[in-house]
DNA sequence: GCGCTTTCAGAAAGCGTTTTCACAAAAGTA
DNA sequence: TACTTTTGTGAAAACGCTTTCTGAAAGCGC
């Protein structure tokens, strides 16, 4: 056990190296050249003494924290883990540091997370505060919000997924490919942005089809299992004749299910269900369910960059769309050789674009 | 918009409300008392400036930063989600921010989390660094173990699951309900100490029936999919005979049911299967999924009081044994009323010690 | 060799808090 | 009333870095 009672600082290192502390500085930021002997000498000594740096001084002196902050709301679903890798990922590569504030139950006196103790901000939280956001955003603090368009009309980047386009696929599959035409869709909760757009999708395709837009086809699966058995039993014994669904996500999709096997509807043939995000076990239902996948990492990953930007100085992109894929499996009526499990994808555009990202829908709904 | 030029700082506080810098950090931290009156007014006056206290020039003036780290290997699996959702909970608790750090691909000058950054460490990661362990160790730097016993026996708390009952429990299912006697058993990846447990359970279960230990029985599954699909269709070829399948993890438990079917044997008829984990998407399996469950979440929260502890100089646990449940559902050959999909909850113990813990195991596994 | 620009390095001034120290005022005690 | 404690407060010294500012040494053209 060696001397460990006082902490290590550069005036340590500067002595062990027989430097002053501000060539020791520079050459642990590399900021200012250094002669190469005395830079060596510098390292040896930091080596030797195991030395590192003290971090909230660097911070305190220099300005930056070299830290982000994710807000989020809710540390669940799926969607979930893929989405923090990416992040992770991102901030690993922008060399950040990653702090993770989640709002569901703001306690007492809880410090948000903002200027103070970090560079920027990833918020992905449908609950966020409107006075909070304003007063970072008047300040210039770099943000980018992730699966939201900003309130207010304020001008912050924002990553979300290609809803509407995905929804149309899926739409446009069951009506020309098995020719329903009677499709109900399952909304999200209130006010839920993506199930805005899935909706779009949904009517885009309809109505492309010269199908007459049905009022009573559409109702509230709630982004819910139960929500959606009950939906789906009510359309049921209220005597509605529909040959599909789309679920708008892939929970509400098993929750149809449901109803209809209890109804001893059959699936796909009386009625077809589809959903959406592709979740990792609905290949395992019974018929394996069609829906759409995004690509959730790497939407983390291209939220960090912009917000990389943007920490930079630079400009970011206003709203960056990542694209979807269709997943065909059977629930939409397909045949799938059952060889070996395999699935036939989809894609919206080529797969050599990565990162690609364009601006197709209108920047309003907020 | 008012004047955002130079950030505010104590000093204008101070000055705002008439009284000296060292009057309001005793307001702010509550360290020392101050007069009601006076208090109100610093109180005031950080109100109307939107005070906001610079985070890194308390770090550096208190020695305390009032984050915890969380160091994983791997952001992916079921059992993340509610893990981050405990360990996040309990640090919001406890009042602390959470810097995550994953150590998947280790960057070039990636500084880790330390003494430097944070004032305690959670440890999710298989490939910890044993140096930095060690330094982090001597320093008598708070640490906590998840789901791993420290390495050299050093005296780091940890906190896991009851893998070793939770095997037993279901391998005594097996034998006591349904009268099977040839359990084989899929091992989950080298070294994965959660598998060396459940073999434990397994083997101690097997022996407490007088059943022979058959170690043809016991494979590896490699907690994945495709490698048990593999190993059981090898076991059927090789004409093994058994009439169960222990799968280590709910993962390898699917991949062993493909294999079955495709061989044409029934489940649970001439081999019942059972998993361990209780991923969320088992109990659509068909025949669903008996297995067990672990309060992940709990985990999370309980490491982070663990933690706590440690931080504020007081002794933790040096073994936390989280208790799991027996989820019986079909595939080891009950039946259940499928009137609502209702679930058979069998608990090691009573539900009203919410995070109690005992140890039990020997902790030399290493 | 002589001025000129570069390069490199040290002294010292912050960065915005907490905390020690000292002390005045208020409150007990006899 | 005088004499000790307590309580509340401000001045100023850390905390451990980065970053000017300044000057010495080194490189350059002629």
């Amino acid at each position: 056990m060696t001397s460990k009672n006082r902490p290590l600082t550069i005036a340590d290192v500067a002595r062990h190296a027989g430097v002053s502390i501000a060539t020791v500085s520079r050459v642990l930021n590399g900021t200012t050249p250094v002669h190469a002997a005395k830079a060596d000498r510098v390292r040896l000594a930091m080596d030797e003494l195991q030395f590192v740096p003290r971090h909230a001084a660097r911070v305190l002196a220099s300005r930056r924290t070299n830290t982000i902050g994710l807000v989020l709301s809710e540390i669940s679903g799926a969607f979930f883990p893929p989405m923090l890798k990416g992040i992770e990922a991102g901030a690993h590569e922008a060399g950040y540091d990653l702090l993770i504030h989640s709002t569901q139950k703001e306690g007492p006196s809880r410090r948000p997370l903002g200027e103070h103790n970090t560079d920027g901000l990833l918020i992905f939280t449908d609950s966020l505060d409107h006075r909070e956001l304003h007063r970072l955003y008047n300040m210039n603090f770099p943000m980018v919000l992730l699966h939201q368009t900003p309130p207010d009309s304020l001008n912050i980047p924002v990553i979300a997924i290609e809803n509407k386009d995905g929804a149309a696929m899926l739409v446009n599959h069951l009506i020309e490919k098995h020719d329903r035409r009677r499709i109900v869709f399952l909304r999200g909760p209130e006010g839920h942005e993506d199930s805005v757009w899935r909706e779009r999708g949904y009517r885009e395709a309809i109505e492309a089809h010269n199908i007459n837009f049905n009022p009573h086809l559409i109702t509230s699966g709630g982004f819910d299992e139960d929500e959606a058995f009950v939906a789906i039993q009510q359309m049921l014994s209220d005597g509605l004749e529909f040959d599909a669904i789309f679920a708008g996500d892939d929970d509400s999709a098993i929750g149809a299910m449901r109803a209809l096997k209890m109804a001893g509807r059959s699936i796909p043939g009386e009625v077809a269900v589809v959903g959406f995000d592709d979740v990792p076990f609905v290949r395992y239902l019974s018929p394996a369910l069609t829906t759409v996948r995004a690509p959730i990492e790497e939407v983390g990953r291209e939220a960090v960059r912009q917000l990389a930007r943007l920490m930079n100085g630079n400009q970011a992109q206003a709203l960056t769309l990542m694209r979807t894929e269709l997943v065909i499996r059977e629930s939409c009526g397909c045949q799938l050789s059952l060889s070996k499990n395999e699935e036939f994808l989809t894609s919206t555009g080529g797969e050599d674009q990565p990162a690609a990202s364009f601006v197709s829908e209108s920047k309003s709904t907020a």
